[in-house]
DNA sequence: GCCGTTTTCGGCCCGACTGTTTTCAGTCG
């Protein structure tokens, strides 16, 4: 058992706790063991024998540390089954829908004995729910509204957590000797912001076709398999514990490139390049792009191979949608995307003052160990009250506490004195203009939506874009890639108003928080706003992340100049931002 | 359940916002 399904399994357990209301401080320590067990660099299995390391860990006491101890060897734990005795599983997944907390996932099944989406819409449906304490028509309709975003959403998998499965399967592969490459296709490769399921293509020596047979023998062993789907000449197909499907084709050299084409999608982009293959007498497969008079092959071993053969120029993964781009390809005008080498700053950071893991000496030295130029630290105001956010005293001392390490790190990375303020309902921020006028850099954003309507949303959010000492929209539509929706805004006018008066728009790198979709990118770049991409980090590792922010600039058609943090130097990037008052 | 002591028990992240209320419980960040 990895990390990642003890964590999974702690933090269930922390909800089953919840709806059986518990005592919270204990919640809580299964919450910040699952996280702390999330974190560590090392798989726990291999510590199983040596109970001191795991107590090493903080967050993991005795219990805890028995607690892992019992996953590992029995899959679960005692604590989790006995409250499984007296609730459903299926109730967590109740908790993932807006407006269904424990309390309330708790009081359905006491009431009513729902304890899965499916009998909780239909009890919704036949107005069960309005009789209950606290349940009226606009809740209902939350609800309803809910559980089809949730059906949208629940089969897929963020893209983070899809690479970070890809990277431990491909690394079990890359044991087999004869491995030499492996490459995760599809959706994953285009950079989508989730994955159905992983395609994960593998060539060398060991993919000969008169040797392949070990290799699918070995892969079909791989214990970190849940259930094995299929076991074919070349592939083989298999779901983790977290269901996530894995198929895994293994290919000999020759024709690598034809099958990464053809597994990488999109399915339109395919379409519409066999139908430019066909009109030059050739036909493209899985296999080869052949002649189709005499089945010649043209191309197969790599992608530039395919492409160049049908007159076009590489195209890169991220915008292979049918949408312009074999065009583009076709008249040698694909924009040069950005890549993550492009970026030299980034200007949303928390740290240990509030919510944050590491220090402001740490996130300056793990951001100067990924070449970057310039950072900001943009830690949370008081309203926040949970992250302990900072009033504007705290803010204030802030400062020369970031300026300190900014002298220190002496011209090798600049480090930014910011903050991340709040945007309150009327619109108004939650911190002096005193205060923020002291700050090179001044993230706005909301954190409490809740049922705002559109027009209020946007009013107020309009409203602080007024305040003359916000220079960053932080993340402006709150849009999380799973599970709720973010909070419905007019995007189109906000945009507008941030391009006017010279704010830039954040772009939230981090998969689990919130950000722009590429469709709102290319409009905010078509309104002329500026653009910036951070990552929003709460640790050092969390700046690794940027990477797949990147991937959405590139699957908006995005260049190095339509990013402000390309700037190569703190001061050309302040200059280029909205002017301080 | 963890942690750090003042060593064996008390503290641990709290304020805004909503819905259904007529004073507040529950959710969310």
């Amino acid at each position: 058992m990895d990390n990642i399904s003890i964590a999974r399994l702690l933090d269930e357990t922390a909800s089953l706790l919840e709806i059986d209301a518990a005592d919270p401080f204990r919640i809580r320590s299964y919450r910040r063991a699952a996280e702390a067990v999330e974190q560590q660099t090392t798989q726990l299995v291999t510590l199983v024998d040596d109970p001191k390391q795991l107590l090493a860990i903080p967050g993991i006491g005795k219990s805890m540390a028995a607690n892992i101890q019992a996953l590992l060897s029995t899959g679960t734990i005692p604590l989790r089954e006995e409250l499984l005795q007296k609730y459903k599983p299926t109730m967590l997944e109740l908790l993932r829908l807006p407006g269904m907390g424990p309390k309330t996932v708790a009081l359905v099944w006491s009431a009513c004995q729902v304890s899965d989406i499916d009998s909780l819409e239909a009890a919704a449906k036949a107005g069960h729910l309005t009789k209950l304490p606290r349940m009226g028509e606009k809740f209902v309709t939350k609800l309803l509204k809910g559980i089809e975003d949730h059906r949208k959403n629940s089969s897929r998998f963020r893209v983070d957590k899809a690479q970070y499965h890809a990277d431990i399967i491909s690394n079990l592969i890359r044991e087999f000797p004869g491995i030499d490459e492996i490459t995760p296709a599809g959706s994953l490769r285009r950079g989508r912001e989730t994955v159905g399921d992983l395609d994960l293509l593998v060539t060398g020596p060991a993919c000969e076709s008169d040797v392949v047979s070990a290799a699918v023998e070995y892969v079909a062993a791989l214990p970190l398999i849940d259930k094995l789907l299929a076991k074919g000449q070349n592939k083989v197909s298999f779901t983790l514990r977290n269901n996530l499907q894995v198929d895994v084709r293994l290919l000999p050299r020759s024709g690598y490139g034809a099958a990464l084409q053809y597994f990488t999608g999109s399915k339109m982009h395919n379409v519409a390049l066999r139908q430019r293959a066909i009109k030059r007498g050739l036909t493209l497969n899985e296999y080869a792009l052949l002649r189709v008079e005499d089945n010649t092959i043209i191309a197969a071993a790599s992608e530039a191979d395919i492409y160049n053969a049908l007159d076009l120029d590489y195209i890169p993964p991220e915008v292979r949608e049918n949408s312009g781009e074999l065009e583009a390809a076709a008249a040698h005008t694909l924009p040069h995307l950005i890549t993550l080498a492009d970026i030299r700053g980034d200007l949303h950071m928390h740290t240990d003052a509030t919510d944050g893991r590491d220090t402001i000496r740490q996130m300056a030295e793990a951001a100067l160990a990924r070449g970057l130029k310039y950072i900001a630290i943009t830690d949370h105001s008081k309203n926040l009250a949970m992250t302990n956010g900072m009033d504007d005293a705290r803010a204030i001392d802030h400062i020369k506490n970031i300026r300190k390490i900014d002298a220190e790190m002496k011209g090798k990375i600049r480090v930014l004195p910011g903050i991340e303020v709040d945007i309150l309902a009327d619109g108004a921020l939650d911190l002096e203009d005193t205060t923020l006028a002291q700050m090179d850099i001044v993230v706005a954003s909301v954190h409490s939506h809740f049922n705002q309507s559109i027009e209020e949303m946007t009013t107020r959010v309009l409203r602080a874009l007024e305040n003359p000492y916000v220079r960053i929209l932080g993340h402006p539509t709150g849009r999380k890639v799973l599970g709720r929706e973010g909070y419905a805004i007019n995007i189109d006018l906000i945009l507008k108003r941030v391009a006017e008066l010279g704010v830039a728009v954040e772009h939230n790198a981090n998969p689990a928080r919130s950000d722009l979709n590429d469709l709102n990118l290319r409009l905010a770049k078509q309104y002329g706003c500026k653009i910036v991409v951070d990552t929003d980090a709460h640790s050092t590792e969390e700046l690794d992340q940027m990477r797949y922010g990147i991937t959405q600039l590139r699957r908006a058609w995005l260049t190095p100049t339509d990013i402000l943090n390309t700037k190569p130097t703190a001061d050309s990037f302040l200059q280029s931002l909205r002017s301080k008052p």
